[in-house]
DNA sequence: CAACGATTGATGACGCGTCAACATCTTGCT
DNA sequence: AGCAAGATGTTGACGCGTCATCAATCGTTG
């Protein structure tokens, strides 16, 4: 095996400060949603887009290709979040395989409740102190690296 | 509750990109370590400074401070990597209420087979795309993030 | 020194996420 | 029409991560 290219000194600072930021932010914006109404990220996830369809209802195929998860890990949490009454499954007239997913208004209640001050914790956390042209490099650099995995090369 | 202040469009897409970014990265890589090693981007992520240490031995509290997780989180890692013989749990000299974890041979093994085409994977996603001034923009914002999670303002 | 509060770590319960396997249905090909 | 291949969704097992709780130990202070 060649000899492999570690990351230089600028790199390695730059890698740890992302997964410190990964982490302290994941978990930063889960204790504010739980706390200020106990829903999760990941039920945050599935509620934005339910919340933005016509009537709240939208397929699962097409509700995890907004939320860009595979299809086992959004039946999991369709499930959890149906436990708890926050969605509805129902069965999909136009093709017998699928499945719709309602939200219920115990579910609106909640991500309409919540949703501001999660934008506000955002906000803080991030946008409040990021300029404009810097959003713009990292929109650049995000893009680049989806585009590189994507691409897997 | 005063009218809140969404995210513009702006905002918004960078948003949804650290998101997918998130999601993507992780995933890639943990496929990448465990397909090539067996290893999880948990494993892998204690073993880094557990393979940097004198004889492989750190105690659990540095272990944790190092990588910046919690006791619990720890302690759970630390078991199912135990199980698999990747590290052994020590009793510590000088704090009877401590632990060491020791670095086994097969720990060793294991991170130094799979390190260098790890790494070779986060460059060719992250870092071969990204030029010096990228990066040290990456770097201020997460630093800038990490500081207002930190101070909680 | 004794007592109290803080630190360290382990554990069980439960939610989150992935993989492999499965059932069901649709689509397209012949 | 009939069949093979693909799409859709669910399930069970298991690893990951957090919270609450507990036990043991340390350090400080009266």
């Amino acid at each position: 095996m060649d000899e492999p290219r570690w990351l230089d000194e600028r790199e390695a600072r730059v890698w740890q400060a992302y997964l410190a930021v990964n982490r302290e932010l994941h978990s930063a914006l889960e204790r504010q949603l739980v706390r200020d109404s106990g829903l999760s990220n990941a039920d945050y996830a599935l509620l934005v887009p339910l919340s933005e369809a016509a009537d709240g209802v939208v397929r699962s195929r097409e509700l995890g290709a907004l939320v860009g998860w595979e299809r086992s890990r959004l039946s999991h949490q369709i499930g959890r979040m149906e436990k708890r009454g926050l969605v509805a499954r129902e069965e999909c007239a136009e093709d017998a395989r699928g499945s719709m997913v309602r939200l219920t208004p115990a579910g609106r209640a909640a991500i309409e409740s919540v949703a501001p001050s999660h934008v506000e914790t955002v906000r803080r956390y991030v946008f409040d102190g990021l300029s404009v042209e810097e959003a713009d490099v990292l929109d650049r650099v995000f893009r680049r690296v989806l585009d590189r995995i994507a691409t897997d090369g």
